[in-house]
DNA sequence: ATTATCATGTAAATGGTTACATGATTGG
DNA sequence: CCAATCATGTAACCATTTACATGATAAT
């Protein structure tokens, strides 16, 4: 009958997990996900929308039609399916779950000493700058997440502070290795 | 005239780093990577042989077919021009380059709070579990870095080293986490 | 007035994985 | 003889990004 599929995708989840503490537009929802999530889980608007229309379909979330300062939005409520599926995936235990990191500068530094010796300063340099940058992204969200933590439990923010390790011994690392070259 | 696209891709540029020690086969490619690049930038078979013949087009790499033990392989050298093209890479410095990460289990650790009490010790244990393993797989690298290191230059090595250093600190965040749970 | 932000959406393109097909060689 | 590994390749599929389109409202 339906044309729309019924599978639930990783994308379909985070929907899930952003609307369990409270009703949100795709727009706070993509506005949240980029001070949070984006780290380890990126979504964006053309995901995010069908997505919803979807969970809909699928008795997972309900759509009410709301307004800010008059301007019209759509709120989407998760229901009990929605959370009973949202908990069903957190609790579940498979196989390798997804696990992917790309990192263009990185590979650069693998390839560099086929370059010149000038690269791998100029690279380094680039990367101590972007995890400089990571870091204080992290740094500022910390008291959203901290906002975040008083209402649903203490985990978001430990999640925070446990990228801000990493990254610091990515950075750490990075210094060693500029250090080496001079 | 041609039909192929003359642009380069981070996979064009993969390709060239590994062709420039010494030509190889897709096979070979493939292998090294799985052994090095993996964790922080995968490639399949899928772009492997298309994009060769690709380079080929483009006059970056030549193909000369050759054997082992009798078996026919299509073995790749790198000319001139994509020893430049893959220099120009390294040394460029760019906007915002490729960083990306899709930890599943990061994310289902970043919701649990949305259930019961059980979720979270489950999940840690999952990701305690990944992070040791792969620990252990960098820690296997390390004698064949040791080896290409000393034909190739430090810098491979180095990447590997800090891939261990990275993931000891999330497990040893993983680790607190678990701690704090009993 | 103008710019930034709020807000929703879609179509096309991209980039990559998976599954499949095929077959030779080596080691036990 | 059988299984593992070596070896090459393609087609279909999938998830995700990018670019575009639209327009209201709030702040300066």
């Amino acid at each position: 009958m339906s044309a729309g599929n019924d599978q639930l995708t990783n994308t379909s989840y985070v929907l899930l997990g952003f609307l369990a503490p409270h009703a949100q537009s795709g727009y706070d929802i993509k506005r949240g996900a980029d001070h949070s999530t984006r780290f380890f889980w990126q979504i964006s608007y053309g995901q995010i929308y069908p997505e919803l229309k979807h969970l809909v379909e699928l008795g997972l979330a309900e759509q009410e039609t709301g307004s800010r300062g008059g301007r019209t939005r759509h709120l989407y409520q998760i229901t009990v399916a929605g959370r009973a599926a949202l908990i069903g995936w957190l609790g579940e235990r498979k196989g390798p779950s997804t696990f992917e990191m790309r990192d263009e500068l990185l590979l650069k530094l693998f390839f560099c000493d086929a370059a010149g010796p000038g690269a791998k300063g100029i690279i380094l340099e680039q990367m101590r700058l972007r995890e400089e940058a990571i870091i204080a992204e992290f740094r500022a969200m910390q008291p959203h997440a901290i906002e975040a933590a008083a209402d649903h439990g203490p985990t978001m923010l430990e999640v925070l502070q446990g990228g801000i390790k990493i990254h610091q011994a990515y950075l750490a690392h990075l210094k060693e290795l500029e250090q080496n070259l001079s």
